[in-house]
DNA sequence: AGCACGCCGACT
DNA sequence: GTCGGCGTGCTC
């Protein structure tokens, strides 16, 4: 008698077991989708490991269905799943709705087409002279018969060419004429599956030449990755990063292995998948969020057998590798990369590491401001640094200017929200046809309103957060439960009229704009300018087609996006970054910077970044001006010692939810109870996040401070065991507790 | 995650 | 006296 214990999409502590019915003995192993049944329902699990140990205490069920005829998930996969379940602290299953396309969980349906082909009837030309003869005066029939002969190009009698209906039937006449040649079987109807991949992609393009610069990073890169190292490569802005990976592929393509390249969801654009498929044509398989459940599922399906070059997001990880050579992650510094809501929350950049050891490839991080995390490691020797100084074709980086909003208030030369400076580059630019970006990390109109007579600002219902006033006034919104409301015309609590926005959004900025430069096409780039994928590749196609002038928008803007006539890049309120409640505020807001500041500047022309802030004496800012992450590095390490934040410890985050806030902090004080004896100084907590509920629960967390070495493992299974416990104790099992390893 | 079980308040 | 609220526990 066999048995097989069965992973499942359910947020079970452990595997459940179920029995092999005799008829299935001989094809069951690890990896294949099988229908269970768990109390009333059925799922579809994977089987994790296949054995003969009787189970006692319960009785087995025995597996409804098998799914596969061979493994959905291999040998390597598993075992993956199993390394981060035990890292980021979730069960199997939860890396099991993460890495098992849903497409492949639910039933997947193939796309079918229905086809005409020659009846088999019909097998000579005679027969075929034969058949036309009787069609008479049916000219409608006869001419049906003519495209379907000129699409075969040729006649095969023993495999008659299938030729797709709707190409054959294109109208209502045509489609009675088809009917009646299938009634006389002159044509018969079969349907057929077909993919839904486009495989039509076709290498054009040579490999590119890579400059001096570029052939000796390549070189260092290749150096590092044979002596088995992470490479971190660390290439200011435009420098041509692109390329060097392009010939990294090439060479493992040219070993038979294969190749993932990551990169952050929003930075996924056509730009690189015709850049790749230009060199790699249909080799390169793409994965992407915005496909649907079959889509993905085929896309799944496809990576042993078609595709070498897989350009994806992080869920890409999850493929069915067979023998992976090399991970590029481009923009490594990316917080996107960390899973955030449900478990299991990896990051893309650490996962990638760990894929990569199991298939011994080779991993290049590419960014032009590494994660202090990634820095760290280059500098103690556990990755390897590659540096790229000079942008491509020797293009200067962009002259940064910084506007202190304060003295130019004082001296009245500010309009609104923009700086006298600002304004006059920004007609410069216009005047002579050259394009300008402007970067607001704040989407919306207003941050919030208030009520000139009593001071009141409008509060989420169930959030503790200001409401953002959106579209002019006309909405105000919750950036949290995205909950909407009208603004009304009067005060809620004085009826006074005398209701103001305050501070600014894009929204606000893209108005005001276009007051000052009524001529000029502006145009904004935020979530809400960008709800679709469609809309996105829009406004960037415009822009790089030079129908727009002025960009305006958020982060979206800083993803690695290349546009030539670009000279003027403005920061109109660097204080939001700064002041950002948060250990990692001043490394993001130096990305961001830094980021936003590399879209500044043409081949040959200097660009010119030009900074809004009330803090000009603040570090972050000097350090951005002259383009030194050494300095940032150094001055957060400080700073990171000093607080044990990482690199210097491991750090995990715990959240507790609940909506009554004596539950909640009578959960808090029991879970700080039983971590303390085995945490002591290493736990801190209780405390209250910056936004204190969320959808009308109360929210507290914790900080675990682990140590890098070997013991945090036992420790982290500790942690596990004790939120388990709180989660039985009577009258605590509403409590939800989150642990995120390694929180973005 | 679902689903059943069970212990308390408001109804015909 | 019963209906149904959801807190609790289990799923093989």
């Amino acid at each position: 008698m066999l048995f097989a214990d069965v992973i499942l999409p359910l947020p079970l502590p452990k595997l459940l077991t179920y029995a092999v019915p005799d008829e299935w003995a001989g094809r069951m192993t690890a990896g294949i989708r099988v229908e269970v049944t768990v109390g009333k329902k059925n799922y579809t699990g994977l089987t994790r490991r296949v054995h003969d140990h009787v189970p006692e205490g319960y009785a087995v069920k025995p597996i409804v269905a098998l799914l596969d005829e061979r493994p959905t998930v291999n040998e390597k996969q598993l075992q993956y799943w199993e390394q981060l379940a035990d890292y980021y602290l979730c069960s199997v299953g939860e890396v099991m709705k993460a890495a098992l396309p849903t497409g492949l969980r639910t039933s997947f349906t193939p796309l079918v087409e229905t086809r005409v082909r020659l009846h088999p009837s019909i097998t000579s030309e005679a027969q075929l002279h034969d058949r036309l003869d009787t069609l008479k005066r049916a000219v409608n029939q006869e001419a049906l018969l003519v495209r379907y002969l000129s699409l075969a190009d040729g006649i095969r009698f023993d495999r008659p060419h299938e030729a797709p209906k709707k190409w054959l039937a294109r109208d209502a006449s045509e489609t009675a004429a088809l009917a009646a040649c299938i009634k006389r079987n002159i044509f018969e109807q079969v349907t057929c599956e077909v993919g839904r991949l486009d495989l039509s992609a076709t290498a054009t393009r040579e490999l590119p030449a890579l400059s001096d610069a570029q052939q000796q990073a390549h070189n260092e890169i290749a150096a590092l990755f044979d002596a088995r190292k992470v490479a971190l490569l660390h290439g200011v802005t435009a420098s041509g990063k692109t390329e060097i990976y392009i010939h990294l592929i090439a060479e493992q393509l040219r070993r038979g292995r294969q190749a993932l390249y990551l990169l952050p969801e929003i930075a996924l654009t056509t730009q690189i998948i015709e850049r790749l498929q230009s060199v790699f044509g249909a080799a390169v398989g793409v994965y992407h969020s915005k496909y649907n459940d079959n889509e993905r599922a085929e896309i799944y399906r496809a990576v042993p057998s078609l595709y070498r070059v897989i350009l994806g997001v992080r869920s890409a990880l999850f493929l069915p590798f067979d023998n992976l050579g090399l991970i590029l992650v481009d923009e490594e510094h990316e917080t996107t990369y960390k899973q955030f809501d449900p478990a299991p929350r990896y990051h893309a950049r650490d996962a990638a590491t760990m894929l990569a050891q199991q298939h011994d490839a080779a991993v290049l991080l590419g960014t032009a401001t590494p994660s202090i995390e990634s820095f760290y490691n280059a500098c103690t020797g556990k990755y390897g640094l590659v540096t790229l100084t000079e942008r491509y074709h020797r293009a200067p980086l962009p002259k940064t200017e910084v506007v202190d909003m304060l003295h130019a208030r004082k001296k009245q030369r500010t309009d609104g929200v923009f700086s006298q400076h600002l304004l006059e580059a920004i007609s410069g630019a216009l005047i002579r046809g050259e394009q300008v970006i402007l970067f607001q990390n704040r989407r919306g109109y207003s941050p919030y309103v208030q009520c000139a007579d009593c001071g009141h600002i409008p509060h989420c219902r169930q959030c503790s957060v200001s409401l953002t006033c959106h579209r002019q006034g006309q909405a105000l919104v919750c950036h949290y439960c995205g909950a909407s409301q009208p603004l009304a015309a009067a005060c809620p609590e004085c009826h006074s009229p005398q209701m103001q926005t305050k501070g600014f959004g894009t929204e606000k900025a893209e108005d005001m704009l276009q007051i000052h430069f009524p001529q000029a096409r502006i145009t904004r780039l935020d979530l809400d300018a960008a709800r679709t994928k469609q809309a996105y590749t829009r406004i960037l196609g415009d822009f790089a087609q030079r129908r727009i002038d002025i960009l305006v928008g958020t982060q979206m803007l800083t993803k690695g996006l290349d546009f030539d006539n670009v000279t003027l890049v403005g920061i109109l309120d660097a204080d939001t970054l700064l002041n950002f409640p948060d250990f990692r505020a001043h490394e993001r807001s130096f990305q961001l910077m830094t980021q936003v500041s590399g879209r500044a500047g043409r081949q040959q022309q200097q660009g010119r970044v030009i900074i809004q802030t009330a803090q000009s004496g603040s570090r972050i800012i000097q350090l951005v001006r002259r383009n030194d992450y050494r300095a940032l590095f150094e001055s957060q390490l400080i700073e990171r010692r000093e607080f044990h934040f990482p690199p210097y410890s491991r750090l995990i985050s715990i959240t507790l939810k609940h909506p009554s806030n004596d539950v909640l902090k009578q959960a808090a004080r029991q879970l700080r109870t039983l971590l303390i004896p085995a945490m002591g100084a290493r736990l801190t907590g209780p405390f209250q996040p910056s936004v204190q509920y969320i959808q009308g629960r109360h929210l507290l967390c914790f900080w675990l401070r682990l140590e890098r070495n070997a013991k945090a493992a036992g420790l982290k299974k500790h942690l596990a065991e004790q939120i388990r416990a709180v989660g039985k104790q009577k009258g605590l099992s509403g409590v939800e507790i989150t642990i995120d390893v390694d929180p973005a």
